[in-house]
DNA sequence: TGGATTTAGTTTCATCTGAAACTAATATCT
DNA sequence: AGATATTAGTTTCAGATGAAACTAAATCCA
């Protein structure tokens, strides 16, 4: 392994050459590899879950009823991705899905009591995970990374051809 | 859309409950994501190509001859990947392959002329990709940015059960 | 030397993914 | 009301993915 030092505001090797190493999509992409195996590592072995199941869950695990939509729009994930997990869930009996009687194309999920229960053991598991993670870094750090992923993912969004919600093209 | 006060630094709402939108690794998986799609877009688009078969064109154009073991060292893919996109990209005329006559077993990889016109042609429109990235930020915080992914992928790697080479422990 | 191990790279297999097509129900328009 | 368009969610299909098994060549070691 070799060291790449040379920062992203130093002068690269030569400007107009690539690096793929310094090139900041690629890091990203490689670090939240990293990071997300780690964290499906947890969900998988001890909860029999995988990531989209244990987003679906989160969401449930704060707001209580939400339809398959709402998650969509709160989890950025697409609505196959959403039905999958959903299914699997409620196969495991950790999600109940009533079909609400005002508007049958929509079913209201909730996590069972035992969705609940696991839900409840996971939380503490994430957390520890992300604040080990973010050990590697000083407070102040932290609050930086914070303001800097908002931006970078409001600036992604706006570069992302038209694909979820986003301001895209409104028809 | 609605707004997400209420950075990392701050407090949570409830120490012990777990927010997705502001869970660290969630939020690396969303902007990566985001940022990889919108790349990966231009490549698939304009040149028929994988973010796997860059990786690989991108090793190759800065080190010219390279064998599969030498990018998976280089990019932090796994062997099926490289073996892959590197079958594609001979199959395509960009990449050759000639087996080194020292040790059979290997493959000395290198762009073709057709290869290397296409990587020049696509280094540009990578850079300004990240260019534009980057343009939600300033450049002191470019500049933390760029040591943080650093210090945050050590971390991971640390995190990270066994997987691949990577820094690991140093033995 | 020759069997056991390691290394380079490929193939298999069982999943995961997402775009597009589809079904069913609601909302809108005339 | 009845036709048309939207919306909610599922299914299909054609890849992408990675762990594990596999092949072939080189290295180790007794």
């Amino acid at each position: 392994m070799k060291l790449n030092p040379s920062p992203l505001g130093e002068a690269p090797e030569k400007p107009g050459s690539l690096i793929l190493e310094r090139f900041v999509p690629y890091r990203l992409s490689v670090l939240s590899n990293t990071v997300s195996r780690a964290i499906a590592r947890i969900y998988a072995q001890r909860f029999d879950l995988t990531i989209p199941e244990w987003r679906v869950m989160a969401q449930l695990g704060r707001h209580r009823r939400l339809t398959a939509s709402d998650i969509i729009g709160l989890t950025a994930m697409d609505k196959v991705r959403v039905s999958r997990a959903v299914a699997r869930l409620v196969g495991s009996r950790r999600v109940e899905a009533r079909s609400d009687t005002a508007d049958r194309r929509r079913q209201v999920l909730m996590l069972t009591t035992a969705g609940r229960r696991i839900y409840r053991e996971i939380v503490p598991l994430a957390l520890e995970r992300e604040t080990r993670l973010l050990e590697a870094l000083d407070p102040k750090e932290r609050k930086v990374l914070d303001r800097m992923l908002a931006k970078l993912q409001g600036q992604a969004s706006a570069l992302a051809p038209a694909a979820d919600g986003g301001a895209g093209v409104p028809d």
